[in-house]
DNA sequence: TTGTATGCGTTATCAC
DNA sequence: GTGATAACGCATACAA
């Protein structure tokens, strides 16, 4: 069971080395006849171009890079989030016959995307989780220099106009915290993420906004940070059962943390519909088995990905190269974290 | 900014290329000092060896596939066994310098994992998520007669001695039901999954071996089936509701089923730990969300993805070649939906 | 210890 | 329309 190679086929078929390729590759001037030929010997050799042979000739690796941060044993973004994008950016990088190679980026390892450039192991790549921290930015930047395909997800980066997708952060916030304002809540806490990613920044704003255009001050008391995962939101709320008496409302920077809180402050006694409300943040698949369901900020995680994917094809096959920036809308879903059982009693 | 080719950094160093290849890859008789000086040019170009080029080259892409089911928009296997499986053949990878191509295959259409090995994308496959269907078997045994390196994860084919890494599903059902039995409940059903699953098969011999060794018969309406999704399990409950009055425990075929149970359930009035006790299975992230939290049979999925990535390593790099099988231990995780709710008031 | 020469399986540019 | 052939950047067997 050897390998089976163009001239195999040329020889049987009866035609050039060259021939073949044309078949394979629908190059036009080519008789049908010849091209029947060279299709049905290929078909009894089995005969499948060597990829290898082909990225090497083209110089084209025909992957698009995806790379994701990594911690072992420890998910520091939510798998959900991960594999919504990871599907989104599958289904289109399919559809153009291209390839995703998974690379997984420990945090403490330096960032060298342009070796990985340079390897042409990737002819784009799609960063998901980047964060503002030193280097990082840095390195996007040469990539950009030297306009090679590439896209942010989920991170936009302050001063700078890298390509990226991201999601109306902004707006989420301040319509998740205006639909607790609209309820009658008024002494809403906040509990965001860490500073490193855009999303905190944006999210902080939006809840800022929210409560200054309701006329509500603001006390930087009632902002309380986790690191996303449900253990920092479930901490969190040690700090905050002292200060129960004075918060009404939460509004978390994700599902997980919120999800993390809510059993937090159970255990100190308070109870979500009763004591306060509560809004997410994704709407990842855990907001409906928690109970009361969780009301949360549907984030178009697929569609991003599906984006990001299409940018950097379009760099790839289009050349396009021109700074692009696109933030898909989010949308509000109300379930019942967010409801008085007053309410529902009256 | 045009790219660095293995002869610029031989003719800045004075040295012919193959000596600059055997820097590169450390071939034994080297002098020193005619090291540091390619090293020095290479650094002074910024040289990197173009993967492709050696790929071709060496008729290896150094790539590992990784063969998940996929449909769009719909998360059969649920993220949380995908990415944990993922990340431990991320990490196994890195490890040893192989990469990960992520092959998204759509369930309608027909495999075709022998084109995939010879186009050369990749060394050696790991399959996820593979079903008894036909056409599938058939595939993999290709596969296997052609001594591809390839293992499967999670499922085993009755009657195939494919190389697999799978975990001791029956005894995690075993285990699981006998705790059950242990704590007094008698009527216990059965939420299984689709049948194509090999664990499906298997979780059922020990969940009925369980029972018969405590000298229960067995009751064929009490093995219910969903697809592992939520939604399943809710609608499950549906048709458990009718006969709860003969039902006090039940094992599901994994956590998120059995949530989606518990809330359908509760829609009819029965509660866990009042009513019935419950128990999961993957002991997945969502165990710890939901009140009460989930007692789950522990997966070591994250290992399972080491094992196979190991699998697949060794047999191309040591040729190993012989049928490998291997179920890792699984890990039963009591929480409080075994708990009677009379048993803590008492 | 290092240089020379061949080959990997295509693509693409010429000729014919 | 089709056939020859250079080029792609590297690994490696063989020569020196």
């Amino acid at each position: 069971m050897t390998i089976v190679r163009r001239i195999d086929v040329a020889n049987l078929a009866g035609v050039s080395e060259a021939t073949v390729s044309r078949v394979f590759n629908n190059v036009k001037p080519l008789r049908e006849e010849t091209k029947q030929k060279v299709l049905e010997a290929a078909r009894q050799l089995n005969y499948q171009p060597n990829a290898l042979a082909q990225s090497f000739a083209t110089g084209k690796s025909g992957n698009i890079g995806v790379i994701v941060p990594y911690l072992p044993k420890v998910n520091i973004i939510s798998t959900h989030y991960f594999s919504e994008i990871l599907g989104g950016i599958g289904m289109m990088l399919a559809k153009n016959n291209y390839n995703l190679l998974l690379i997984f980026q420990s945090p403490q390892e330096p960032k060298n995307y342009i070796q990985l450039f340079n390897s042409q192991k990737f002819d784009g790549c799609i960063i998901l989780g980047a964060k503002d921290v030193p280097g990082e930015k840095e390195e996007i930047d040469m990539l950009h220099q030297l306009s090679h395909p590439y896209c942010l997800v989920n991170q936009t980066f302050e001063g700078y106009s890298f390509h990226s997708i991201d999601a109306e952060h902004y707006k989420g916030s301040f319509d998740a915290v205006s639909l607790l304002l609209k309820k009658g809540f008024r002494k809403i806490a906040f509990l965001n993420g860490p500073s490193e990613y855009s999303n905190s920044t944006e999210r902080l704003k939006g809840y800022q906004d929210a409560l200054t255009s309701f006329g509500i001050e603001l006390h930087s008391e009632w902002i309380f940070r986790g690191n996303y995962s449900r253990t920092s939101g479930y901490q969190v709320a040690g700090e905050m059962a002292l200060m129960m008496d004075h918060i009404d409302a939460v509004f978390a920077a994700n599902d997980r943390m919120a999800i993390g809180l809510m059993q937090g402050l159970n255990q100190h006694g308070y109870t979500v519909g009763r004591d306060y409300a509560l809004i997410g943040y994704d709407d990842s698949d855990v907001t409906t088995m928690v109970q009361p369901q969780l009301s949360s900020v549907h984030v178009p995680l697929f569609e991003m990905g599906k984006r990001a994917a299409e940018v950097v094809l379009n760099a790839i096959l289009k050349g396009h190269t021109k700074p692009f920036q696109e933030n898909l809308p989010v949308t509000l879903i109300e379930r019942d974290s967010t409801n008085h059982l007053m309410e529902e009693m009256a």
